[in-house]
DNA sequence: GAATGTTTTGCAATACTATAACATTCCGCA
DNA sequence: TGCGGAATGTTATAGTATTGCAAAACATTC
């Protein structure tokens, strides 16, 4: 069994969420960045399995918990996971998923099942190669990149195959 | 000087607008597509430049030349040159741009300037084949592929540069 | 430990993006 | 001419994200 492929298949995901928080802990505190217990508690709840959550819907698991939860207060923990690598947001679907590749300097290309909605995220070195290496041929040097593929994942192929 | 790459060198845009409108009105009268004026206008806006536009940009456009645009109306433009292959949306700037690829079968790679705004398209096979190996690699079977470089373009970075 | 500056959070309002639902008009076709 | 489907008009609303300012919490220095 390949273990990135982990979202796909049956597994003690409460394994994974310990893990995420556990080192997103561990690289807050090397780079002095304040993983405060809103911030921890949206990344927790990021971590409920692998399928993306919107803002709102963060918003209104941390409304049920705290009184004082607005907009602005997802927002803003999202902002300071994302700046420090810890979640990733999926442009395609306005949507945001834990980073499995917190700390390692990467550049993740998203595997979305359109079915279960479950993300696995890899970090190809060919592909990010094959990406750099074609945008330099025209010059461009790049900055950021959104790489996002909607898909049917192994399990859902499966199930929809007659 | 590398055809595909004229957004970002000084070139008679008007022909890259004219083009695109007889190429659209040659692939829609194919495949027994309506391109009604208020589509055809929405395309003629889009093309203005190779700078992305949102909707409502276009819609701002649109109803200081008729009475009756509303969201919806440009909107359902979009949708149909999209179905039709002839914007592509960029995902990371809720925003649209034309296709420079249209009537051709390929997975657009957009590169976007963060600076003049200017976005290239860019259909490259090696970059598309390292994508789908690399998903099939993990048994994913891809179906939509958004992929979107921000940087800098060429004539930016002499700018920036010291 | 009090004073101070910085970061984080509270709070209200608003901006921006996109769709739903239903009525009306337009257009090709019999 | 009348029919049926496609396109547009119209109003309302859903969904996503940001601004701006005030209050509180925290770290640092004295
Ligand atoms: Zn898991
Ligand atoms: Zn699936
Ligand atoms: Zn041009
Ligand atoms: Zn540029």
């Amino acid at each position: 069994m390949v273990v990135s492929a982990a979202p796909y298949h049956p597994h003690n995901h409460d394994v994974c969420a310990r893990e995420a928080l556990d080192n997103a802990r561990s690289i807050c505190k090397t780079r002095q960045a304040r993983l405060t217990p809103i911030r921890e508690r949206v990344l927790e709840l990021i971590w409920q399995s692998h399928k993306p959550l919107g803002a709102y819907d963060l918003l209104a698991e941390l409304a049920s918990e705290r009184q004082n939860a607005a907009p602005p207060t997802v927002y803003r923990a999202l902002d300071f996971l994302q700046q420090n690598g810890l979640v990733h947001r999926i442009a395609s679907l306005n949507a945001f998923i834990g980073c499995t590749h917190a700390g390692e300097s990467h550049h993740g290309m998203l595997l979305i099942c359109s079915q279960c909605r479950n993300v696995l995220e890899l970090a190809s070195g060919d592909v990010t190669h094959s990406i750099r290496s074609a945008a330099r041929e025209q010059g461009f040097e790049p900055q950021e990149t959104t790489l996002e593929i909607t898909g049917l994942c192994p399990a859902c192929q499966t199930k929809t195959d007659p």
